[in-house]
DNA sequence: TTTATATGTGAGACACTCTAACTTTGACAA
DNA sequence: TTGTCAAAGTTAGAGTGTCTCACATATAAA
């Protein structure tokens, strides 16, 4: 980021940022935070969550391992961050979606649908964190929040599709359906569990398919 | 097992089963693999797969932390085990209640989905383990064997409701549907998901409803 | 009875998480 | 300009965990 670049010229013998393997000659680092937390990410991905080590984190962002928890309470905290972020991308692509099409439109629906399975199969790693970590983070506000921010886009889509301003629990349920429906299918996917029994997906016509199902007598 | 006993009474001195705590007396354990298993599938439960620990079975079997290398390559392995008997009581189970419905009705699907959701919360780490082994069992035959034989009773029962005794492309569509649509709804459930926004479930009334969805077409 | 094999133990190598005490540096007040 | 402090590094090490190796012991087979 800037920030690291007008602190690696502040100090004159700046070198590049560690993670790209040179080793720093500023005794501080500068950003140290978000690179352990980009270090975790890429970690995240390219072993899975469980085989993400701290210790292999600090070697990538070049520095001791005692390092990281100047920033972080514990490991834990450093997963927390990467699926906070996920979270957030999440929620970002799900807007971005969604403009293009006219509001109410079941179009609408099936592009939530899509963001939702494209994104686990895109950041398989980080989508399993967003979920598996909910046994150590019970009671994290901010994750319950974002998680409530996105739910909420779906039901507000839901009852805009039935052509309603206001989401009623019938909207819920609806969402739900959804919800639980690419949930499934995405976990499925970056399992394995469709290549194995060769069911040729054509995603699209899989989530337009299950829109219409679940909105069907709504749609009037 | 009635094999533990068996061996159990053919060493003279035999013991209780050190997984009760007593300490045993003679040097072979009589059933260690079993045990191990046993122990393994507590603690996934009480700590979730991911705070399992090998050393911790050996304390809960009253062996040394070597000892389970001499019945299993590795953690994996053990956990493997527990993940395979996972799925073979979820078959069973989904077999049992299959039964008191007449051949061909829709409850037999809604049963289906029961057993399947059902399991998942009650057995949530196996659960959580059987499904989030697969990157380290790609190609592990037993596994994909026991999945493909449950996933296969889902296809049958839709081909079944169909009217139908073969099953068709179509049947394996719809089966992938209510298949996703509970997987998902199960992950929902055991990540507490759903407790946190406040959504009221009945259970029952939306399998049925899910399942009336996915099959009303193919009703006629 | 002897011997071989299966199954246990103990010691230890190596990795990981996290803490404690120490060091360096940048920022800021005097 | 300089002195001090807090922030953010480091090294050392305790504690836990996985897994291997050499050795011990009981069971089964000869």
């Amino acid at each position: 980021m800037s920030e690291t670049n007008r602190i690696m010229e502040k100090t004159k013998k700046a070198r590049t940022g560690n993670a790209s393997g040179t080793a720093r000659s500023t005794y501080h680092h500068g950003d140290l935070r978000a690179q352990l937390i980009e270090a975790t990410r890429e970690l995240v991905e390219e072993k899975g969550p469980d085989h993400f080590s701290v210790s292999e984190a600090c070697r990538r962002a070049g520095v001791s391992t005692a390092a990281p928890y100047k920033h972080f309470k514990d490991k834990t905290e450093m997963l927390r961050e990467v699926a906070l972020g996920g979270m957030q991308r999440q929620y970002q692509q799900m807007i971005e979606e969604l403009a293009p099409h006219p509001p109410g439109a079941l179009e609408r629906i099936v592009a939530l649908g899509r963001v939702y399975v494209r994104f686990a199969v895109t950041e398989p790693g980080v989508f399993r964190l967003m979920f598996g970590l909910s046994k150590d983070h019970e009671g994290d506000e901010a994750l319950v929040q974002l998680g409530n921010g996105t739910f909420g886009i779906v039901k507000q889509e839901v009852a805009l599709c039935r052509g309603s301003d206001s989401i009623e629990p019938e909207d819920e349920g609806r969402a739900f359906l959804l919800w639980s429906f690419v949930h499934g299918l995405s976990f499925l996917q970056i399992d394995g569990k469709l290549t194995k029994m060769e069911l040729p997906l054509d995603l699209d016509a899989v989530l337009h398919d299950v829109a219409l199902r679940v909105m069907r007598d709504a749609q009037a």
